[in-house]
This record gives C-alpha cells, sequence and structure tokens, in this order.
DNA sequence: TTGATTTTTCAGAATTAAATGAAAACCGTG
DNA sequence: CACGGTTTTCATTTAATTCTGAAAAATCAA
C-alpha cells in the first residue's frame, strides 16, 4: 500500500509539473496560459473531468474553466461527453497525436496563413500597374511573398489530411 | 510628372497597408506589433534605414525602435550596414523568401519545438519507473507527444537546411 | 410551472506585455 | 580628452490581455 501511495504522489508531481510547464509553453505559441494547462491536464486525464474538476485542479475561476474548455471544443482538441444518468457536462481530449497535429495545423493555417495570404494579394493587385521602379520592386517582393506563402499554404492543407502511416513514409525518406 | 506623382501616391498607400496589417499579423505568429511592422517595412524599402527613418515612418519612439530592430538582427532577418563616411547604422532586411523562411522556422523551432522537447524526456524520465495503471497510460502518452515533437523538430532542421530548389522539388512531388 | 442545477455572459479587476522618453554610455574626431 | 552625434538602457507609463465572480440565462426533472 505504501508503495502505491508514494507512486500516485510521484505521478501527481510529474503531471503537475507537466501541466504547468506547457501552460508556460502554450504562452510562447500564442495560446493563452490556461488553454494550455487545461488542454495539457486533460490529455493525460485518465478520465473525462467536468468543468468543476478543472476549476479545482487549476485553480481557476468558473468563467475562466468555461471559456477555455469551449475554446478548446471550437478548436476540437477536447469534446463534450455525456455521462449517463448525469446532468453535467464531462470533457475529455483528443490523445491521438497525430489527430492533436492536424486539428493545431489547420487552425494555425486559418488564423496565420490564410489572412497573410489575402493581405498579399490586395497589396500585389493594388501595387500591380505602378509602373515606376520602385513601385515595381515592391510588386515584385509581394508577389515573391504571396508565392511563397500560399505554397506553404497548400503543403500544410496536403500533409495534414494524410494517413498517419503515409505521413511517416513520406517523413522517413527524407530523413533516412 | 502627375502620373509619376500619382503613382507614388499609390505605392505609398499600398506599402502603408501593408506594413499596418502585417504588424496585426506579427500578433497572431508571436511576434510582436512593432517588430512585424519594422520587419515589413525594411523587407519592401528600396534602400536601407536609419533607426531614425523608421521611427518616422512609424511613429514610434527611439526606446521601441532600437530594441526592435536590434531583436531583427538577432533573428538575422534584418541586418545593420555601414555606409561609407556615415556614422550612424542603417539596416536592409533579408528579401529572399526562402532564407526568411529558414530563419522562421529555425527560431520557432528553437523557442517553441525545443523547450517542449525538454519539457515531455524530463516529464517522461520522472513517470518510467510508476508502475499503477494511471501511471503507465502517463508515461505512454507523454512518449507519444515527446516521439512526435522530436520527429517534427527533426522534420523541421532537414527542411531549413536544404536549398530552396530541392525543396521545390520535393514540394512539387506533393502537390503534383 | 416551479425549483434546482448547470452553463453562459460580461463588467470590472488583475496581470502581463509593450512603448515611451530621458538619462547614461559609447564612439569617433579634432 | 572633450565634444557632438549616436546607441543603449531602463524606470515609468500605457495598452492589451486574461481572469474573476456574480448575475442572468438555459436546461431539465418533478
Amino acid at each position: 500500500m505504501k508503495t502505491v501511495n508514494a507512486q500516485a504522489e510521484k505521478l501527481k508531481l510529474a503531471r503537475d509539473e507537466f501541466v504547468a510547464q506547457w501552460g508556460a509553453l502554450g504562452t510562447q505559441w500564442g495560446i493563452n496560459r490556461t488553454m494550455a494547462q487545461i488542454h495539457a491536464l486533460l490529455m493525460t486525464a485518465p478520465q473525462p473531468m467536468t468543468t468543476d474538476d478543472v476549476m479545482e485542479e487549476l485553480e481557476i475561476s468558473r468563467g475562466n474553466a468555461h471559456t477555455n474548455l469551449k475554446e478548446l471544443v471550437s478548436w476540437g482538441l477536447i469534446r463534450a461527453v455525456v455521462k449517463k444518468g448525469e446532468r453535467r457536462e464531462y470533457f475529455e481530449a483528443e490523445k491521438d497525436v497525430w489527430q492533436i497535429f492536424t486539428i493545431v495545423a489547420r487552425e494555425r493555417k486559418r488564423r496565420e496563413i490564410e489572412p497573410a495570404l489575402a493581405l498579399l494579394a490586395k497589396c500585389a493587385e493594388e501595387s500591380s500597374g505602378i509602373e515606376t521602379p520602385e513601385g515595381k520592386a515592391f510588386n515584385n517582393q509581394i508577389r515573391a511573398l504571396e508565392e511563397f506563402v500560399g505554397f506553404a499554404s497548400k503543403m500544410s492543407d496536403r500533409i495534414s489530411s494524410m494517413k498517419y502511416g503515409f505521413a511517416v513514409q513520406l517523413a522517413s525518406k527524407l530523413l533516412g
């Protein structure tokens, strides 16, 4: 019994560290700390958790827990599940790493690549008729960026719609 | 003459929009607005610019301009150049899109992927000896993440050390 | 319908990140 | 070495983001 307790304690420590640090990393990734922490918590949860569980575990307010749980649901990184005979919602994380990757890749594309592409297209268009040397240089630079970002966008699509096995196969050629 | 002025005006408008919007996008990318704006400004500058030029163009303080110029230099996205007979520094941007991409990819890897990998390795290690079912599940999940992130890290290295032509060749297979 | 439970919203508070501007440090020149 | 121009630093201010907590809305069972 002593051993089991000691091991449970060890697990709790490791998991708490993971959750805390993953939250800190989230900041770098441009997602907010709480959202990343909840994600880490649910990715490593043996069972689905309620809003109250999350509040208690992370010592955060209901509003905060709620907002970030919903945001994670909208990303598709977690989902709400219902337990029969229970009224409140439980949440569980997608645990498959390839799924997680494709979800994050798609979301980043949507939020980072697509707006950039739209801007570049607009500026390329607006500057296309300018015949001064500066105008031509500007237009060329914008078009070079546009071409590259468009290409990155297509790549992102292709990769994130691959089956995991195929991606691995492709990658092994690259890394081999 | 009228035409040239009109065109110059049109260019200024397009460029100003590009700079402003690229700055807004930067926020999404986890880069601060001013840094992204300066980068946009210099990428589309016909000539190298001084700190004062940047301050004037973006209407920002000296401290802000200075800090972000240095940050861009440390990333390698811009470089200081000296004009002979001139004492103050001029800055010019790297304009090659593949270069820009590899620089950003390397920096992101350093700031986003490597710390995550370190954390995952640590948590995998800490939880490796736990024999409870929860401990095993936790360890497995962490190791799956670690493996994937490590793999992404290697891929990132490989791609960003490729010659542009080779990357295009590879990509065309993928997109073809 | 009522009442209990749960979810959602949101104004204000707290925290964190970024910008300012002035002073200090730095440099090249006479 | 001292002067003018330039760069760098950093305490303070400002702006942006995130969090709280309580009230309102929604949901469901009786």
